[in-house]
DNA sequence: AGCACGCCGACT
DNA sequence: GTCGGCGTGCTC
């Protein structure tokens, strides 16, 4: 017998402790197209359920125990030899399915869908149809002329979506069925909602008896709003969409599809820049990377260079060499929205070189960019996180921006570090890899001290412009001298010294909302979530109580739920309440907020930064959002308003975290001709970490951390890997995690040598999330093939046994926030 | 996550 | 005898 075509396949949708490569016979008429890395639909499981997959390899052999592919998606294979092998390494060590690591080699919303269609079988007995109900007569009667998926049925019947007439006939054998595949179309858009009907109508309906309280409510902030997009209607009134859906069902509102998506850099194409004479500092910066990029082989470099010493411009003189080559280059940004200047650059200097990819894009302008690259019509990438898997033609050289920030890191399965993969991509390659900061993580600062990294220094700032003046305020004293608001009398005479000036000022606060901590003081009853365990933040905006980490929010209440007590304490403050003391403080400033209630819409940032920067405004106060990444170089004044909140938590990475914030916000005072102050106000104004960026002196921080990673053995001393536990039931998940614990424990005395130590389990810091409780084991251990087996294993096992179906595991090597 | 297979109770 | 309950195990 002769050896067939056998292609082996990723699942979509299988589970973490089946998942394997699947075979399947190859059928002659696709036997062209069926490629590595070809998408395909198989059908699989015991219901032959039609699933989406890729070929990741082919052979030849005996399949006469196979099934067959289905179809073939893709004429040319979209994903490219070295990515099929890097998505292997991706579930070797982050514990994904390989389809899901997969998935991230290609551009997201190219997506495809896989629908069945009903139709009569021509060979129905004709005795069959005189058996049936009416009901079953009107669908066969429907079908008679064209065939329809189960949802164009039901809808046409005039029947609920949970019925299942359809399968019922198709099992009697009455009905065929068919699958479709077919591209979706999930364009990212943002619902708009308006009003369907006169608001004179409108307001009567509020006042009438037909609509619920709660539509009321959406329909009034409607009414109000104009036109608005419906997550914020649902934020001002305190609504799920479900609610607007019955609005639209009753045809009172309808809803649009606002393509809110486009590429806002396009427009500078015309202006072309010439590349500027590298300062002696800068030139000495390149010609230390040069030789590395030059000898071809694998290699990683640091830039440490300050805040404003132009390592962009290091960076383009390195890619224009790179190009000289004919290679291609990815440069990774921690977002876009937040360096829309750097972006900006890149286009001036290289023009319709650059790709562009990030997830303001429509769905079709990331295809046609992500096809400008496979092609070879774009080689310098320019991007977020997942820009980091761009097909790019002979990568020469991958650079990370603020490589210090967590974004780089994903926070869902796949989930990978972009610094990694760019390491496993440039070691494949032979290429260089760069990663840059003003404040870099002790991680790669220690791969550099130990020789793993170059170490590129740039610490002289570009031009004139010299460090800002710090100033401490203690918050202790502050409170025995009688102010307890968020503004020290020394920050306010500088903010006031600042506005004679015609000078501006930018205010950080951590923490959104207005007051962020609600209880009785009778009962001591504080406010929570009732899917979290987290307290609800009292938002000024629309009057609610919202919970940030699931979006739940109710109305303000005056009596405690639990005593009736009316003597409720409001207190905590975010940014919206230092707003209005701000403004109350001074009356005359002209203050502008920015965090993530003002930004919700896309590209709102970008305006809020320009009527900043465009001088209509003296203070800038948001979240730290306005720490990162830009340049107004009449900002003279930066105010901390607490530097403590995010010092005093139970992460290990608390002190990188607020050094680098701190550092950062510092350093957007003075950027221009005018030197620069920082008031930074914490009741802990000894404290190192905070003195240290005062100072903005990171090799001091650094040597002061990295003795207390050794001494507590912490990376980059280990690698730590979080196992996280979930369920709806308390008592699940408790069982669950001693039951993993002491399965873990077994395995790793079976093993001479293993040098691991687990802490836990106990519950995640904020033990419920969404209605699901939470647990979590810590290990310290060395990130090996030996490891990352056990764990793997231990998932398997546990998701094969069935015993706790509806808890989750995951686990996660060398998370940067621990759950 | 589905879906089939299989082993036990209630009912025709 | 047979229908259907859901525990168990598999997915090319």
């Amino acid at each position: 017998m002769s050896a067939v075509k056998i292609s082996l396949v990723a699942v979509e949708g299988v589970s973490y402790h089946f998942d394997r490569l699947y075979g399947y016979l190859v059928p002659t008429e696709l036997e062209e197209d069926a490629q590595p890395g070809a998408r395909v639909v198989v059908p699989f499981g015991a219901g032959n359920k039609s699933s989406r997959g890729v070929i990741v390899s082919v052979e030849y052999g005996n399949g006469s125990s196979l099934k067959q592919l289905q179809s073939v998606i893709d004429d040319t294979p979209l994903i490219t030899g070295e990515l099929i092998e890097l998505a292997i390494w991706i579930k070797a060590q982050t514990f994904c399915t390989l389809y899901d690591a997969l998935r991230l080699m290609l551009p997201a919303g190219l997506g495809l869908q896989v629908t069945k269609q009903y139709s009569i079988n021509p060979l129905m007995p004709p005795d069959a149809f005189g058996l049936l109900t009416a009901d079953e007569k009107r669908l066969c009667e429907l079908l008679s002329k064209k065939s329809l998926t189960k949802e164009q049925l039901l809808d046409r019947m005039g029947l609920n979506g949970g019925s299942d007439m359809p399968e019922a006939l198709a099992q009697r054998g009455l009905l065929l069925t068919e699958d479709f595949t077919k591209a979706t179309y999930n364009e990212a858009t943002a619902s708009m909602a308006r009003l369907n009907i006169s608001e004179d109508m409108a307001r009567g309906l509020l006042s009438g008896v037909e609509l619920t309280k709660k539509q009321k409510s959406a329909l009034k902030t409607v009414i109000e709003a104009d036109s608005a997009t419906v997550k914020e209607i649902c934020y001002f009134s305190g609504v799920t969409v479900s609610v607007i859906n019955a609005l639209v069902k009753k045809g009172i509102l309808e809803l649009a599809q606002l393509r809110i998506m486009r590429n806002p850099y396009r427009d500078i194409l015309s202006a072309r820049e010439e590349p500027p004479q590298l300062s002696d500092t800068q030139q000495a910066a390149y010609d230390n990377l040069l030789p590395l990029y030059e000898k071809h082989a694998a290699a990683a470099a640091l830039i440490f260079g300050i805040t404003g010493s132009g390592k962009t411009q290091v960076f383009m003189k390195l890619i224009e060499r790179v190009r000289v080559d004919g290679k291609g280059v990815i440069v990774l940004v921690p977002e876009i929205a937040l360096t829309p200047q750097a972006v900006s650059r890149f286009y001036a200097r290289f023009g319709g070189d650059i790709a562009v990819l990030h997830s303001g894009l429509s769905v079709g302008e990331r295809l046609d960019e992500w096809q400008r690259i496979r092609e070879g019509a774009a080689s310098i990438v320019v991007g977020t996180r997942s820009a980091v898997f761009a097909p790019v033609i002979d990568l020469g050289l991958i650079i990370i921006d603020e490589e210090q920030e967590h974004t780089y890191k994903s926070e869902s399965s796949p989930r990978y570090h972009a610094r990694d993969i760019a390491r496993f991509r440039c070691a494949k390659g032979g290429s260089l890899m760069v990663v840059a900061s003003a404040t870099p993580s002790v991680e790669s600062f220690y791969a550099a001290a130990v020789g793993r990294y170059s170490l590129v220094r740039l610490d002289e700032r570009y031009g004139e412009a010299v460090l800002p003046q710090v100033i401490t305020v203690d918050m202790k004293q502050e409170l025995a001298a009688g102010n307890d608001g968020p503004v020290s009398e020394r920050l306010k005479t500088e903010l006031i010294e600042n506005m004679k000036r015609g000078e501006q000022s930018i205010l950080l606060l951590n923490r959104r909302g207005y007051n962020t901590f609600i209880y009785c003081t009778d009962c001591g009853h504080v406010l929570a979530c009732p899917n979290c365990s987290i307290s609800l933040t009292y938002h000024s905006a629309n009057g609610r109580l919202m919970c940030h980490y699931c979006g739940y929010s109710s109305a303000g209440v005056s009596a405690c739920p639990a005593c009736g007590s009316r003597h409720m304490r409001y207190s905590g403050q975010g940014t919206q309440k230092a707003e209005q003391v701000l403004a109350e403080l001074l009356p005359q400033a002209r203050i502008l907020r920015m965090d993530t209630d003002t930004t919700s819409s896309k590209y709102s940032h970008e305006k809020i930064l320009k009527k900043f920067e465009e001088e209509k405004y003296d203070i800038l106060i948001g979240t730290q959002m306005v720490a990162k990444g830009l340049d107004f170089p009449n900002v003279t004044l930066v105010g901390v308003l607490s530097a403590d909140q995010s010092l005093y938590t139970d992460d290990f990475r608390a002190s990188e975290r607020t050094f680098s914030l701190l550092t950062q916000v510092i350093g957007r005072s003075g950027r221009g001709a005018l030197r620069g102050r920082a008031v930074v106000q914490t009741s802990t104004p000894d404290n190192e970490v905070i003195r240290f960026s005062s100072d903005q002196d990171y090799d001091a921080f650094y040597g002061a951390e990295i003795k207390l990673r050794s001494a507590l053995l912490y990376p980059p001393f280990c690698d730590l890997c979080e196992i996280g536990f979930s369920s709806a039931m308390e008592n699940d998940v408790k069982m669950l995690a001693a039951a993993f614990f002491a399965r873990l424990k077994e395995e790793i005395l079976k093993v001479k040598d293993m040098p691991i130590r687990l802490m836990g389990p106990s519950p995640a810091s904020v033990y419920k999330v969404n209605g699901r409780y939470r647990y979590r084991i810590i290990m310290k251990c060395k990130n090996d093939k030996s490891v990352r087996a056990l764990i793997s294993n231990l998932l398997t096992e546990f998701g094969k046994s069935g015993k706790f179906k509806k808890s989750a595991i995951f686990a996660d090597m060398n998370p940067l926030t621990v759950i």
